[in-house]
DNA sequence: GATAGGGCCTCCAGTCGCTGGAAGGTCAAG
DNA sequence: CTTGACCTTCCAGCGACTGGAGGCCCTATC
C-alpha cells in the first residue's frame, strides 16, 4: 500500500503519516522509486495510533501505548497506568473549561447585549465589582 | 514602574509582557535608558488581557476585547457576540473532553490493571471488538 | 573607584502536532 | 508523448509563549 492508500484506510492525512515516520512512531518500507510501502502491520500500528491520538494522548504517550502493543509480554499495569494519567489531565481540563465556562456565562448573564456601551463583561474583566 | 513591578502587579511573566508588546497589544513607553516604563492604563490593560486569557479567549479575541474596552462609544453587542462565540467553543471543548473521558474510562474498566500481557486499553486502541 | 548582584535589553531557538506550499520525480491512461 | 494524479523532500508557519545567550544599566558595598 502506498501512502495515498493508508490514508484513506486510517482516515489520517498523508502528511501526518510522513511526520509519525519523521518522528520514529512507525518504519514504512520504501520501494525501489522512493515510494513508501505500508504493510498490515504498519496500518494496524497507524490505525492505533490515530485511536489513541483522538483519545487525546500525546504523541510521546502514544509512542509509550505503541511500544507496548508491540511487546506481548507486556504488563496490563503499565497501560493503565499511563491511561491513568492521561484520565487525570482529562479530568483537570474539564474542571478548568467549566470554571472558564461558568465566570463567562455569569459575566454574559449580566450583560444586555444592546447598543449602549456600558458592558458588564468588559468591566468583570478589568476587574470592577 | 518597570517591567518586573508590573509583572509582580499583573501575575504575568515579564516574557509574556514583552511578547504583548511585540504582538502590539500594548505599547508601554520608553525611558531613556530603552527600559520599559508602564503606565496605570498599561496596568489596567494588561490585567484585562490576563484575566481575558484565563477565560480562554484567544490573544485576537482578546485584541478584539481591549479594543471595545478601550472604545468609550462601543455597543455592549459587540462584546457579547465575542463572548457567545467563545462559550460555544467552551462548550464544545468540554463535549470533547467528555467523550474522550467516558471511552477511556470504559477501556480502563475493563482492564486488569495487573502483570498479564491481556489488556483491554490496547485491544481497544487497536480495534478489537 | 572597582566590583558584585540584580534587573533590564534584544535576538534566536524551541515547544507541540501538525499543515501548507514549492520544486521536482514517478506512474498509468489515453 | 502528454496529461494528471500520485509520490518525494525540504522549508516555513501556526498559537502563545518560554528558555537561554550575550550584553547594558543601576544600585550598593567595600
Amino acid at each position: 500500500m502506498n501512502i495515498g492508500d493508508i490514508s484513506k484506510a486510517t482516515g489520517l492525512p498523508a502528511k501526518t503519516i510522513r511526520y509519525y515516520e519523521e518522528i520514529g512512531l512507525i518504519r514504512p518500507a520504501r520501494g525501489a522509486n522512493g515510494y513508501r510501502h505500508f504493510s498490515e502491520t504498519d496500518l494496524h500500528n497507524l490505525t492505533f495510533l490515530g485511536r489513541a491520538r483522538s483519545l487525546g494522548f500525546s504523541i510521546e504517550e502514544c509512542r509509550a501505548l505503541l511500544a507496548l502493543y508491540t511487546d506481548k509480554d507486556r504488563a496490563s499495569a503499565d497501560v493503565k497506568e499511563i491511561a491513568r494519567t492521561h484520565l487525570a489531565q482529562i479530568d483537570a481540563k474539564i474542571l478548568e473549561l467549566q470554571a472558564m465556562r461558568a465566570t463567562l456565562a455569569d459575566l454574559m448573564a449580566a450583560c444586555a447585549g444592546d447598543h449602549r456601551p456600558d458592558c458588564p463583561i468588559l468591566k468583570g474583566l478589568a476587574g470592577e465589582p
